[in-house]
DNA sequence: GCTTGTATTAACTGTTACGGTCAATAGGGA
DNA sequence: TCCCTATTGACCGTAACAGTTAATACAAGC
């Protein structure tokens, strides 16, 4: 990988970045062109191979990246500093809704890329977002207050069925083509409001 | 399309459209290939060309049968001859885990199809999913009995909320390969249950 | 065994897509 | 003007793909 890709502009390393989040995140590995990343982002196939010496690496670098990113907005927005679950429920999602402006297809790719079956990249990712998010859920399940809680529903359930309704609800987003960061802000706030109502403990 | 695929033993006809339905699911349109379908079928690319004189002829056949299957399946399980939310919302699903017993990709594939945006495929799309599910919707809430929710929630959130999580449930099963019907029809009972308890009213 | 009809395929075709390269150009500063 | 860097159009070899065709495998009837 080129050097000169950090000395561009920001505006437009993010159009690039931003271009092969979208392509690899509608297509699987193999069948990502180059050249949709090149037209997406308006420069040329060969200036883009220029910057990333081939495919692979690309990708590679989106993947960390990705990671990396999300790992910096998560710890921004202090998710981890409180014991409300809910509350960190509302900031984690927030932190992605904030990438989500500059990076709009970076949360589909990394939905997509933790499956991606093709041997050289998947041999290739050493740092899953599996271990990471196994690993924070691990956490949040140490830091909150049980209390808070309805004491007759199963927390596990109730987790998983959250994160389930949050991929659902993204995926149709992604699906119709329709990423505006501030409604979805709303909706997703709607949504915790909600669960948030639904599974705590009346006083 | 071919009358003699109709006079194909039934096994080889589910075999042949499984793998179409899996094909499909995976990829667009444009890069779902013939000769993937045939090897995952096991018969010859030529063979397949003979059933379906073309790409475009078998994904609309597969189209209308994922309607007409859905529909049908929804109706055996008497899906809608009861005013209890949850028993419906079981009715639906279960109808849909049997019909993922034959056609373990159907799920997938319509919620791929419905967002198809090839031209000539998407124009010769008349009758179309949310046509249907929008109509069932409107028929669920008619039919179905307020009296027996919590007062305090909002039930469209409800609504959206749970079939954003049976997406995400489905979704994460598909993209991790993971499609055992035994076992994801356990886990939705599982699901369906915590739902019930959490938005039933206490008598 | 031979004949006939059908099920099935290997091999082929023409075209396009793709990853990657390179020689050439454009553009800006000295 | 020269020089240097950013950028690209055109190109290459290969592979993928939709669809065709001529040939084969196979079974049924004689």
């Amino acid at each position: 990988m080129n050097d000169k890709f950090f000395k561009l502009p920001l505006e437009k390393q993010r159009r690039i970045i931003n271009a092969a989040y979208k392509v690899f995140s509608e297509n699987s590995y193999k069948k990502a062109p180059m050249s949709e990343i090149a037209d997406e982002s308006g420069i040329s196939k060969a200036l883009l191979f220029h910057y990333f010496t081939n495919k692979k690496e690309l990708y590679l670098y989106l993947w960390t990246n990705a990671i990396e990113m999300t790992r910096k907005a998560v710890a921004e927005y202090k998710t981890l500093e409180t014991d409300d679950f809910f509350e960190m429920l509302k900031r984690s999602l927030l932190s992605k809704c904030s990438l989500m402006r500059e990076y709009p297809h970076l949360y589909a790719f990394s939905l997509r890329a933790y499956y991606e079956t093709t041997p050289e990249i998947q041999n290739s990712i050493q740092e899953n977002f599996n271990d990471v998010s196994k690993a924070s859920e691990m956490i949040v399940f140490e830091k909150m207050d049980i209390l808070k809680f309805r004491k007759d529903i199963d927390i596990k359930t109730m987790y998983a069925e959250i994160f389930y309704a949050v991929d659902g609800y993204m995926l149709k987003k992604y699906r119709s083509n329709c990423i505006i960061p501030d409604e979805i802000e709303k909706e997703i706030i709607v949504l915790i409001d909600f669960w948030k109502k639904v599974y705590t403990q009346e006083v």
